[in-house]
DNA sequence: ATCCGTCTAGGACGAGTGTCCTAAAGCGGT
DNA sequence: ACCGCTTTAGGACACTCGTCCTAGACGGAT
């Protein structure tokens, strides 16, 4: 089959199947399952399961890595960026209220588990927080910036867990808006109505 | 020693364990070794593994019910209660930042299991929600009390999940601030500026 | 057709799991 | 001191796990 294409295979099945029922919890057999493959050809292309793990977080930091780019090809302004951002969770809800966040719910499984890989998964969190300031900082708020980028991703991951535990649409919805709401207080163009949003210098915070 | 001893000892050793390694990862081994116990003895007090946590998961709604009863004598105003709630992740910043939260993470873990005491644990969110609701009610906004209560849970899971992945303690204090403030809004005392906060009825939006 | 490096199948291995069984230790009442 | 119920210890059981080993299938180059 070539050996590239079904380490690709592998790598998807398990993304997957992490995703779905968690790193300890998916087995070799229910992988090689999935690929229709023995279980023992596995250690031909990888060389133990952490091996598989970190191919599967590399694969989505790469993957994440794109969805950002793309944004940044298709929004001009770093408030639509965001905003694209925060419309994360309205569009992945079907899989958010199944199986929760993908970074979140993955990194609070390696942390419970003492797994090695935890620091390299985090770096899916750092990548989105990274990401997040820059845009904060081109819209005006550099001192800001990083305090901003955490709110935001606070609120995904809380918007995550809970459409997750109550398989509520409606909540993630709401939640949005609101975040849009908030977002709009920063956004350049409008700074609303006269209190608020704090300049940026006023107090040195971040 | 007798039964009823032993046994609260076995669910407060489980009770930890499974917060801090997560309830698959840990074993009866490990939980044996913290009461001191032999292995075979715990089925003398439960029936099996999913027993535990069903006695685990009863522990911690009964303290959680204890602690919300606690806040209502020790706050007249539903607004300080909200507020109490609103601290308890810098209260506990210490455990939620080398463990999470211990709802959330629970929840999301047996959620990836497919564990049929999911449900049951789900009921720990129920029981802040419903609280929550409860004060916002008592606060004047009977018609967005639920959105409002989930909006609290979600800053407070957005809040635990963060500060696990990056150990921060400042950006739990700047968040519960960020809360704080937004409460402020809703606290019919200072109500702050003009606009802001819609009236219930204006919209009905829950 | 032959050969050789690439890729795969299948089973064996030891460790660890939850569960169950049986014997015995502990202990209060007589 | 004895009995009977409660509580405990320890090991056996079947199973699953990740890992490893070896033999063979495949396919392109000669």
């Amino acid at each position: 089959m070539g050996a590239a294409a079904t380490r690709a295979q592998i790598v998807e099945a398990a993304d997957r199947l992490f995703y779905r029922q968690g790193y300890e919890h998916t087995s070799f057999a229910a992988i090689a399952e999935a690929v229709r493959i023995s279980r023992g050809n596995f250690y031909y292309h990888f060389k133990s399961k952490d091996d598989i793990l970190s191919a599967v977080i590399d694969a989505r930091l790469e993957d994440r890595r794109r969805m950002l780019q793309r944004w940044e090809a298709e929004e001009a302004d770093p408030a639509g960026r965001i905003r694209r951002f925060v419309e994360i969770v309205v569009t992945n809800r079907a899989d958010i209220q199944n199986y929760g966040c993908p970074v979140g719910t993955l990194t609070t499984e390696l942390a419970k588990l003492g797994h090695p890989a935890l620091d390299e998964a985090s770096g899916l969190f750092t990548l989105f927080r990274t990401w997040l300031r820059e845009q904060f900082t081109q819209l005006g708020h550099p001192a800001q910036a990083d305090a901003l980028a955490m709110h935001v991703l606070a609120f995904s991951q809380g918007v995550a867990t809970l459409a997750h535990a109550f398989r509520d649409e409606d909540f993630i919805r709401r939640e949005v808006q609101r975040m849009h709401d908030w977002l709009s207080a920063y956004s350049g163009g409008t700074r609303s109505t006269a209190s608020a949003v704090p300049e940026d210098g006023a107090q040195a915070d971040a």
